[in-house]
DNA sequence: CTTGGCACTCGGGAACACAGAGTGCCAGGG
DNA sequence: CCCTGGCACTCTGTGTTCCCGAGTGCCAAG
């Protein structure tokens, strides 16, 4: 049903159309590109790729716009993911480089991403599913309040702050903070869960209280609460394109973390490219918008995920370039540290 | 010259102007006000306002909207804070409760803000100023790298990766850990700088070059980099304000820490409700908004500040008496805690 | 000093016409 | 069988004109 110059044909209609913003007609499409045929037999062609859900004309005598299933099919089969230019890969390379602690990363490479792609860029803090724990910290911080800082191998920080049930001694922190640290440092927070399990028998019983709710503070923050933190930037980026409508929508949809995580979304092959295009996403005040992920890790596994946020009618190759770059480049940043 | 009728005009369009988003004229202003004069004499103290350059009309025959002399104007000498109602009050109360750390005493209060408002709040971490330094960790990362911990009696807790210029053995750096939590233990963050500069002569001559590295670490991160931090939330709601033009703008400000950290600006009377209006502040891109900012703090002495972000026909009385009780009640948080 | 009256101005919406882009269809040609 | 040129048709967007109404400034009278 759809031979390859009809394909051909599609492919021309989003490349100028993602260009111009503008309905595209045959005759334009004639003219700049070389199909080798003429407006007549484009329009036939038109007509057909219309039949088929591909593209849709927004009034009679108007050009034709591709639709979600239009591009889909595009990034699916008609395009090839950009590699990017050499100065965009010197630019990765000079702001991701240096001695950086996480949030450091985080904050730069979610503006790199927004710089490179004109788009929305969302980062999401690496998972620790596959850190191990570096150090284990309780500061007293009044009679029944302690903080525990929880610092990983990845170079992650956790902190809480813990109300304690009974009165504690500074000698009893200070023999927990070792016992703690004996039991977890360089423990897989895979292993996490049933390490503290196990810990409660080697304490005497006077301290089980205050350990247990401590415990249950660490278990808490490390398994539970390790994938919530996401960030984004470029917003001024959605002003740019000519939102104007559902601009609201967009930007409450970024300030829900909620949301967020499942923008990114899980994917069943890790670490490739997942484009959502247009109603493919699953919140509702996004049509119009497509989002383009990638996870990245830094080894085999995917620790977390970042992709940026824009316009259905983005450059998707280009776009896909860049996140596939930041992604990795991100990984190695987070290897070698 | 501005007699007492022709400042309640103004007043009466400033408030009209700030409910209907329409230019007002002097009918609908002896309509909806009981000021006690006809129309034509309204007309007249307009003709004067507009004279000192209080008011301005966008067209010969529209209604007159308020400039930012006349907002300076009512927002000085003609409207009272607006406390918040009881409802408002238990709001704020029931979203900051419970055991917070420091994030997310931030994080919570710069949503609560902008749900409050309706506008952009943004929220300056507490400044170290008045802190003193709970706790000191280092944590060897790699041979020649240390992961830094800094714990304040806030809780706020700052973490830097620190390249050393020579391998360290763990037993040196336990040793550092004792000497820098001895002398720095407890000890305020104005003094840090004298405290640190005396270090040295207590450690032996082949620690020093490495402590060198890690004291200036600890300077800078504690003296310098400690008011950088800004976050700001609410973006959707500039959307809803017919804001078509220059909304790029005000997100690339957003997105800009060092615009913001300028726009909560800081003021001589401490703790004040400092409004800036329109054209008087700092940034081009930002006419058309206004900026109400407070400081807050735990103690007598002002933290840091947070304020909101809003078209300069806000609700002043309103939006003042808003930030004025969550600067309060972070406040009282931060002291609690 | 205030008030009612009055002529004047100007923006914005409705009605209208028109040019241009684009289409679908059809008959002829390779 | 597919491609092509021609042709009539259908729209949208734009520019023009026109008119209404809100609002003003000024003036003379109370």
């Amino acid at each position: 049903m759809l031979d390859d110059r009809k394909l051909a044909v599609l492919r021309a209609i989003v490349e100028d159309y993602v260009s111009t913003n503008e309905p595209v007609g045959s005759k334009a499409l004639a003219d700049r590109h070389n199909l080798g045929v003429s407006p007549a037999t484009i329009r036939n062609d038109m007509a057909a790729l219309e039949d088929g859900g591909y593209i849709h004309q927004p009034h009679t005598s108007a050009g034709r716009v591709p639709t979600d299933k239009g591009y889909r099919l595009f990034v699916d089969r008609l395009s090839q993911v950009k590699p990017l230019s050499g100065a965009e890969r010197r630019a990765i390379e000079t702001f991701l480089a240096g001695t950086l602690d996480l949030d450091e990363i985080v904050t730069r490479t979610v503006r790199l991403l927004a710089q490179l792609t004109r788009h929305v860029a969302v980062v999401q803090y690496p998972s620790l599913t596959r850190s191990t724990v570096r150090h284990v910290e309780i500061v007293p911080l009044a009679e029944t309040r302690v903080m525990l800082v929880l610092i990983t191998n990845t170079g992650r920080v956790e902190q809480r702050v813990v109300d304690l049930p009974e009165v504690i001694a500074d000698d009893r922190v200070s023999h927990l903070r070792a016992v703690l640290n004996a039991a977890l440092d360089g423990c897989g927070l895979a292993k996490v869960p049933e390490t503290v399990a196990a810990l409660p028998e080697r304490l005497s019983p006077e301290d089980r209280p205050v350990a247990a709710t401590i415990l249950s503070v660490i278990l808490e923050t490390l398994v539970e609460r390790h994938e919530e933190k996401i960030v984004f930037a470029g917003a001024a980026n959605l002003a740019a394109a000519d939102f104007t409508i559902g601009l609201r929508d967009v930007l409450e949809a970024l300030e829900e973390q909620v949301v967020l995580m499942r923008l990114l979304g899980e994917t069943d092959d890790l670490s490739e490219l997942t484009v959502r295009i247009g109603s493919e996403n699953p919140y509702t005040g996004l049509r119009g918008t497509s989002i383009v992920a990638a996870g990245y890790g830094s080894g085999d596994k995917e620790l977390a995920r970042l992709g940026v946020l824009g316009p259905t009618r983005m450059d998707y190759p280009v776009t896909m370039g860049a996140v596939r770059a930041v992604a990795r480049y991100v990984g190695q940043i987070l290897a070698g540290s």
